[in-house]
DNA sequence: AAAACACCCAACCGCAAGGAT
DNA sequence: GATCCTTGCGGTTGGGTGTTT
């Protein structure tokens, strides 16, 4: 249906002012009725991956720097292909942006970290990825709600790594389901010795009050080589827009 | 100068998951 | 429980641009 006579191909400026009024007026979301409330004749789809990849105000744009490039790299060892928890760590970058990225860097970066006689980026057939699936946040979940960047020692005792019910809207039920899941990964795998996983938060209480950029308390911690895991704070299943609601 | 090639990036496609009915 | 709808994700493609021959 809404592939009978809708545009395609690249957006010229025009259709991007119109969707950014849009998103402006009526905010992100709801992207069924983008297309007939910016008077775009796109379709939805095109409308979110336009918003979400180039016209997003927090976008970052040009080189990755090498803390992003190590992030990234360290980052991929442990999720796999999971580009948009990826991007999520890396502040203003998008899901297509890493993947691009990696695209056409991947053999680079390898090379130049081996030349450099940086702990190398490890194979995929070497490094066993954690893959947890996507996860989607239902209404009763107030993410926007989550100011702690911070958290505090948990003195929960995890059980399972079954996700966090969206029936019970804990707060802290996705950094314990990530915890979870990482510690239980971790019994198989001992991070500590080989210093191959990246298990920390990008957003600590220093990164909260703009001490530090996000991604220098995590390369501290790495390389700080603590036995225990170092997480402040566990990982967000969240675009961006997301994580920087939290600072 | 121009053709061929390589690279980068924006955009599209198909699919899976979750929510609503 | 079944079905439909919407959203979000990862893989892939195609066009533009830069580089090499």
């Amino acid at each position: 249906m809404e592939s009978l006579g809708v545009r395609k191909g690249a957006w010229i400026q025009e259709e991007d002012v119109l969707l950014r009024k849009c998103i402006d007026k009526y905010g992100e979301g709801k992207w069924h009725l983008v297309p007939l409330r910016a008077g775009l004749n796109r379709c939805r789809k095109s409308c979110r991956l336009r918003w979400l990849n180039y016209l997003k105000p927090d976008i970052k744009r040009g080189e990755f720097a090498f803390d992003e490039v190590d992030l990234m790299i360290r980052l991929h060892n442990l999720l796999g292909n999971r580009w948009s928890l990826i991007a999520g760590r890396l502040p203003g970058r998008t899901a297509n942006d890493v993947k691009n990225y990696w695209h056409s860097h991947h053999l680079k970066m390898k090379v130049q970290f081996q030349e450099e006689g940086r702990d190398k980026p490890q194979t995929h057939s070497k490094t066993k990825a954690i893959k947890p699936h996507p996860r989607k946040f239902s209404k009763a979940l107030p993410r926007f709600e989550l100011k702690t960047t911070a958290v505090d020692t948990f003195d929960t005792q995890v059980s399972t790594s079954s996700k966090p019910s969206s029936t019970s809207p804990q707060p802290n039920d996705d950094i314990i389901w990530w915890e979870s899941l990482l510690a239980e990964h971790a019994q198989e795998t001992d991070f500590s010795a080989s210093g191959e996983v990246l298990i920390a938060s990008l957003w600590t209480e220093e990164t909260a009050t703009q001490k530090k950029g996000p991604m220098d308390g995590m390369i501290e911690q790495i390389q700080g080589g603590e036995g225990d895991f170092p997480f402040d704070v566990g990982f967000w299943d969240t675009p961006n827009t997301q994580v920087n609601h939290l600072i």
